[in-house]
DNA sequence: TTTATTGAAAATGTATACAAAATAAGTCCG
DNA sequence: CGGACTTATTTTGTATACATTTTCAATAAA
């Protein structure tokens, strides 16, 4: 693994667990010593999170980290809504029962308690991810994949205040019965509320906390 | 405006116009002797540019332009048409007079035939751009923006062979007349129209040449 | 007191140099 | 003759050094 992606995981790594706090600008030097490393793949990690909105620019020299807001979250989920039941929809027939089978280990996973709110938010993602990638289509999986990698920045709040894994871990099960059942039309649906409740739960709770709403 | 973001202009104008043939692989230090930089700022505008999937990974070593498939385009458009109707939903009300008048302009000046390819797709995305902007949702937003940047690789094609622009423009004015009308519905049905059929004449397209079909 | 201005300090951008990795050619063995 | 291994060469990754831009505080003017 390069540096570059090392630091980009640790960043974002950082970022989470709020070891680098919101709104004071980072600098690269800064960041160069604190990760032992030199300015230049600093710069690229940097470049990288900028474009995935983990970081923005503070100023015209500096970046920081920025603020959640409950505009980004609901755009984030209502992206996520249209475009990931446009590609179950796309999967539809392609998804076998191996296919099922495999989600459904990923989501028994989830049930053990002993990980990271990290590891949980990939495993969540993870379920979706094996039914997706069935549809064989990399643009659209791939933009798919980028908003729910954005959507982790806010996964703390989702995943702590909000008991939202069981829940989801249930809706994932539901899912995956229908698929069983090749009943498309329902699972879409189901999607479509599984992601758009969450979509509300998250923005309803970030409205109350005003320390982020600005 | 920095090196880099000249060079990431340049190598997608080149890209466009063929001028860096597909396929064969593109080395740093090549590109930092063409273009008369060294090559730091071309490794940036090289990540720049593969997150945007202008560039692609050779191996494991380098870099090369993909071919165009017809499957990318048709995920782009899809998407386009998703966000972007639900982008000019919350636009709504917002869109007042001056904004459409601004879009209208902007319409205006796609008549004048001495544009080249490239300035005539910037002024289309323009004309969406005005309108979406009034939406006030920049993650929604620039999402769309990145799927429009995207789709741009594919432009040379479709206001080449296609007789595209006329109808376009013409599609825009009924659009602006729409929403004159407090129309939104009716708008934003025009616009799905508007996406998904440009969408469908440039996947068929790009079928017939089997050339980049892959 | 507030607002411009200016200049030193600090930060980013870029070039060059070196280290690590990947490719490709050559060599040896079957 | 074909295929795996080894080594030379190319290519990318990272560090250091220098250039340019930006920031910010001190100073002066309104």
């Amino acid at each position: 693994m390069s540096q570059v992606e090392a630091l980009v995981e640790r960043l974002k790594s950082d970022i989470l667990s709020g070891e680098l706090t919101r709104g004071t600008p980072l600098r690269q030097q800064e960041l160069s010593e604190r990760y032992a490393v030199s300015r230049i793949p600093v710069r690229d990690a940097i470049a990288t999170l900028r474009s995935q909105g983990w970081l923005v620019a503070h100023g015209k020299a500096g970046v920081m980290v920025p603020n959640l807001h409950w505009q980004e979250a609901e755009d984030l989920y209502q992206m996520r809504a249209l475009l990931e039941c446009k590609l179950l929809e796309y999967a539809g027939d392609s998804i076998n029962y191996e296919t099922i089978g495999r989600a459904r280990d990923v989501n028994a996973r989830l049930y053990s308690s002993s990980l990271s709110l990290l590891e949980k938010g990939r495993l969540n993602w993870e379920v979706h991810a094996v039914l997706y990638q069935a549809a064989q289509r990399p643009t659209l999986y791939n933009t798919v994949a980028v908003l729910n990698e954005q959507v982790r920045r806010y996964m703390g709040f989702q995943f702590g205040p909000l008991d939202y894994l069981n829940v989801s871990q249930q809706e994932h099960e539901q899912l995956l019965s229908l698929l069983e059942r090749h009943d498309l039309a329902d699972a879409v649906a189901l999607l479509r509320r599984h992601i758009e409740v969450a979509g509300r739960q998250l923005v309803a709770y970030l409205k109350t906390t005003d320390e982020f709403s600005r």
